[in-house]
DNA sequence: CTTGACCTTGCCCCATGGGCAAGGCCGACC
DNA sequence: GGTCGGCCTTGCCCATGGGGCAAGGTCAAG
């Protein structure tokens, strides 16, 4: 065995990392020296351990956490390893696409300033009563999109063997506060013909006055949408009403095809 | 003026930050309350201030630094502020892709591991007498690619006023340690005709035996390419040789035109 | 008056090191 | 043997952007 170890100082600079990181990843377990001198607690690195360590240099070029790299480090085979690398970097091309988005949408918003100018208009109506298809569970902000296109797939579908289908446009509920922690509960209506079957997905929404305002695709977006729910809110407040229920999106547009300027749901308070 | 201020909570909840942030973000002196109570210390917050909140609220979902926010929250128009977004969110771009180049080549090499199995062959070589066009400047890791570019277009741009232009491949030694903090210096050098004009910026390289290594194209990004430097260091100590002078790197193809994994260049250490 | 909700400050914690101080150890030179 | 410079050790404080919790002050409703 050729046992010619390494100092910490030359292990570092030979594997591109810092004898401070060093000794950081050694308390972590992450990339422990060969050897601690008992008597001074030098430590002492061996050749091979170069590999590793300029596979972690690597992994933390792309600010990948510790634990990450400790698994990808621990990984048994090169083939699990790059796998783990290729899941963490997807998921971090995720982050960076909803960022982008974020972006876009904010410039133009900066730059238009369609939103913070034009403020919401809010009006009043009358909604008459309606039989509806529903369907409600708990879900936070994160799993809230996919629920939907799912539950309004089966609501669908279920309104089609329902007399005439679906009669009115489709609102979301939201009994509850929806964000990352919290989690509704959320319901979803579908108006259907009221001479259909009446089982237990199915209940009347009362008649009520509701306080709307009108937006348009691009400020559907979380949180922006919230704005819309505040300014509603806001004025009903002002006008000394009393709110009766659970505010709600009323989506009245095709949303897959429509536009992101194009007007396609109302955020809706009802009214006593 | 309608003086109806909000409380901390109630700002916090509508302006999608936390109290705590909220707190912090006066101590920054990014967001502060319209008063603040001096009698029991509450902090009070106009409705106008929502806004703000917001922009910051969303700023700040893209992990952007609250120095940076801060710049673009005191920005006086919205045509600066979208400007200074769009900066912030180009150098993320940017880094994003040279991340996404490191992942990309890294994954293959954990797949087919080329270079962490075949270790890199040693060989010997005499280099004779060269007269050389040459350009010295410090520049680190960053400013290295970009200034090597220039540099070489203006040496193989004086190389042609020079008798039969370039005699050899251009080298490039490395005279100090370059990376993020240390800058060299580097010195680029383009053999010409000796017969030339000797001007300042000609030298003669002397005579001498290297030890080298072949690489190919993609093993020169930094810093995979340092495994290749010690690998030569390591094998020149093992024969107990001194080295002469500063290591270099001898582009011998056309870097531009070669694929991935043509060999375009060698590793050189100088002996006595 | 009590109760619960809200507010305050202050402290410790997270991750990933950088920077610096105080002090130990080692080889080289005189 | 003494000394010097360079390496090594540990430990503390710093930054970022808050989260969490404790101890205590405040306020409005019942």
């Amino acid at each position: 065995m050729d046992e010619e170890l390494l100092t910490i100082g030359v292990f570092a600079r030979r594997s591109w990392l810092s004898p401070k990181a060093l000794r950081l990843y050694e308390r972590q377990g992450l990339l422990l020296p060969a050897a601690v001198d008992e008597h001074n607690g030098y430590r002492w690195y061996r050749e091979e351990q170069l590999e590793t360590a300029r596979l972690i240099a690597r992994l933390r070029r792309l600010d990948m956490p510790l634990a990450t790299v400790a698994a990808i480090v621990a990984a048994p085979d090169p083939r699990t390893r790059a796998g783990l690398l290729g899941d963490y970097w997807a998921a971090q091309e995720h982050a960076t696409a909803v960022r982008r988005e974020l972006v876009t949408h904010l410039r133009s918003r900066l730059l238009d300033d369609r939103e913070s100018l034009t403020m919401y208009e809010v009006q009043v109506r009358d909604v008459p009563q309606q039989t509806v298809l529903t369907e409600q569970r708990h879900v936070n902000a994160q799993e809230l999109q996919a629920w939907i296109d799912e539950a309004i797939g089966r609501l669908l579908k279920a309104a089609t063997g329902h007399g005439d289908g679906m009669t009115g446009p489709c609102f979301i509920v939201y009994h509850g506060e929806v964000n990352e922690d919290s989690d509704g509960p959320v319901e979803i209506c579908l108006p259907v013909d009221p001479s259909g079957p009446l089982d237990s997905a199915v209940r009347v929404e009362p008649a009520h006055r509701e306080a709307f305002t009108r937006i348009i695709k691009a400020q559907v977006a979380y949180p922006q949408i919230l704005s819309a729910f505040d300014a509603v809110a806001q004025w009903v407040a002002a006008q000394g009403l009393p709110v009766s229920s659970s505010p709600r999106e009323v989506y009245f547009a095709d949303f897959g095809a429509a536009a992101p300027s194009d007007e396609v749901c109302d955020v809706a308070f009802p009214l006593v």
